[in-house]
DNA sequence: TCATTAAATTGTT
DNA sequence: AACAATTTAATGA
């Protein structure tokens, strides 16, 4: 089975990092399960632990103004988030969700202050990830003002190829259409169909409990 | 290796 | 939400 060990030698970020590094930021470690459809952290919690996911599937989303939920990112296997909050040391902004039984690697704010004060590694893979991480947020603007929910699908499902931010997955990804539709604010039905219908575009194939994306560029922009 | 069964996922209404 | 069909995984012959 994956463990944080497993996760801190394979993470990306740990590619550019020199070995004393490396044993220094596992030590760091602490790791925790998260049952389906459990809360990791509420928005306006306060969480100081950069935090890596192991196995499973994390929602990271937020009640916009007019009250309406929506996704600013899924992370899958090899993602990691919350250096925002543990760098400007504030309470959460997002709330994050399980998805499915998760299991996450959390790094302690100190150890993640002595990478960011030591390593020009880490810097160099926080500078990329943040800046990924921007443009993603500029798409998400406009999005709140889709309602097409085969747009809101395939936004969604091309967030989670991202591989700056989702190294893990390659052509395709396993993920079931009710975890899609979770992550997307639809019912496993309108996934279902928007799946189909996206199919046929030729943007993607869908199979058993997997997705693979034939198309990134155009499903990352799809507005219908 | 193959058949049977239970559980999960998907397709449809 | 409910139901049928399909796929997977587990079990044992």
């Amino acid at each position: 089975m994956a463990t944080a060990h497993d996760l801190v030698r394979s993470a990306v970020w740990a590619a550019e990092l020199a070995e004393d590094e490396i044993e220094r930021a596992r030590r760091g470690f602490t790791e925790r399960s998260f049952s389906k459809g459990s809360y990791v952290c509420h928005r306006g919690d306060k969480l100081d632990y950069w935090t890596g996911v192991v196995t499973g599937l994390v929602k990271i989303s937020a009640i916009s103004r007019s009250g309406k939920a929506m996704t600013f990112a899924g992370a899958g296997p090899g993602g990691w988030f919350g250096e925002g909050s543990v760098l400007k040391d504030e309470p959460r902004k997002y709330d994050l969700v399980a998805i499915r039984d998760t299991r996450l690697a959390m790094l302690n704010k100190s150890t993640f202050f002595w990478l960011y004060e030591n390593s020009t590694g880490f810097n160099r893979f926080l500078v990329r990830q943040l800046n990924e991480r921007m443009g993603q947020f500029i798409a998400t603007i406009e999005y709140d003002r889709i309602l097409d929910p085969k747009a809101r699908v395939a936004r969604n499902l091309s967030w989670l190829f991202n591989p700056v931010l989702y190294p893990g997955a390659g052509g395709h990804i396993e993920i079931t259409q009710e975890e899609l539709g979770l992550l997307a604010g639809v019912s496993r039905q309108v996934a279902n169909r928007s799946l189909q219908a996206l199919e046929e575009e030729g943007l993607l194939k869908v199979e058993h409990e997997r997705i693979t994306v034939l198309d990134l560029d155009r499903l990352s922009k799809y507005d219908g």
